[in-house]
DNA sequence: ACCTGAACACCGTTCAAGT
DNA sequence: ACCTGAACACCGTTCAAGT
């Protein structure tokens, strides 16, 4: 029917511009996205996309919402427990935003609000409540554990695209440079100096990760002990908030 | 004997041109900070400004690494606990982002990389090293924390830059409007909905953090299990890395 | 109905010229 | 030595004009 994927001269539509801004967010990982450089892919003039979306936030609103719905798909696509689902999807999205850092970048900031948006936070939730965590306590694992995936993942990728080539293989930029300054008046970070060096971006959202995954599973466990153990499954039992 | 905080024609200087950086960052929470507006304010050309930083990402370092040593200052000057200085140092770090949205909404981005910078790492390290952590253990706490509060942050003051007025008063961007959506397809959505969004920014960054410590202090109980009972407080012991 | 292209306001940055 | 001001390349966005 329609034609997918044709690279220049294509009929614009929404979704083949979301197709355009990933294919250049993951070509050229260091560069902004801009509607020059969009139109230029597309064989396009770039005032264009005005036809499709309101302004750029409404394209990075809409390339964001793909990416959420990539990485729920990619967690459900996989079994196991529902830790190790709500573990993949999450690390799943720090994957993604390293691929896409240019659109990524913007996770922390803008609510995509779409299809994909709202099926991670159902799976999210839905892991989460399998875990055995309702009200008060599944809304504070929510938000701790989402809260952390969107800010950490943005981080990531606002990493890559600030360092460079540096950055995409790992170092993170916080802690990349207290190259020549004195360390007399600062024994710890002396002291742990190399390690700190060698850090790296991912190995601190998978530490994120653990630290905010156990004290969930706890939460869980609280949970379990003062529930009624005769009815444990009872949707929404102690709704409380 | 210089003269300090003249709002015109003061002698240009790194800490003075910081200064009005940070004036206007809390002045006007929702605007850009720009070589004009920032000349006006000082009553000097947009220019000048690179007679004394090389490029607008020095000038950024520079008023990060001010807010970083704010943060320490504040932690430092309250007693407590390792935990209960840890806390504020995090606590502070997200309330300054809050009074300083348009500095810290880079600090995911960028390395400061200065004395307040390191500061605040030698603070971190301290607690953490008081809490019983050493060796790859520290090093881990250390980047779980350091990376959520610094990544949250930056979110924190996103939130405010894009969102104006709502999202000062604690709104979440990512949360916000799923306002006419079907949500048939996610039922945890739809069941938590009201509860979903009610969550506002520091509730997040305060669960996270309370997440996160717990997991530390349950590091650090396996630490103390496996060192040396006769010499807890063996400095390095267990350099392991 | 959809796209073009000129135009505008606003960025960061450079550089020759002033004092 | 320090600051000015014109200039440049590059943004997002608007709008009248094309087809």
């Amino acid at each position: 029917m329609t034609e997918t994927a044709t690279p220049r001269r294509a009929r614009l539509d929404q979704s083949v511009i979301v197709d355009a801004v990933l294919a250049l967010a993951s070509a050229d990982p260091g560069a902004r996205i801009t509607f020059k450089r969009l139109g230029e892919a597309l064989g396009v003039d770039a005032t264009a996309m005005y036809r499709h979306f309101r302004n750029k936030e409404e394209l990075t609103r809409a390339a964001l919402d793909r990416v959420a719905g990539m990485a729920v798909a990619d967690a459900r696509a996989e079994p196991g427990s529902w830790r190790q689902r709500l573990e993949r999807h999450l690390m799943r999205n720090a994957e993604l935003s390293l691929l896409y850092p240019s659109v990524a970048a913007d996770w922390a900031l803008v609510d995509p609000g779409g299809p994909g948006d709202l099926a991670s936070d159902q799976h999210i939730l839905e892991t989460l409540h399998e875990g055995g965590l309702r009200g008060e306590r599944l809304v504070r694992a929510y938000s701790a554990v989402s809260g952390f995936a969107l800010a950490q993942s943005a981080a990531l990728a606002q990493e890559v695209l600030a360092g460079g080539e540096g950055a995409r293989e790992g170092a993170i930029p916080w802690i990349s440079s207290f190259g020549g300054a004195d360390l007399t008046e600062f024994p710890l970070v002396r002291e742990y100096r190399d390690e700190l060096l060698a850090i790296d971006g991912l190995a601190v959202y998978r530490a994120g990760v653990q630290a905010i995954l156990d004290s969930v599973e706890r939460w869980a466990a609280e949970a379990a002990d003062t529930a009624d153990p005769a009815n444990p499954d009872a949707k929404g039992a102690e709704r409380s908030v």
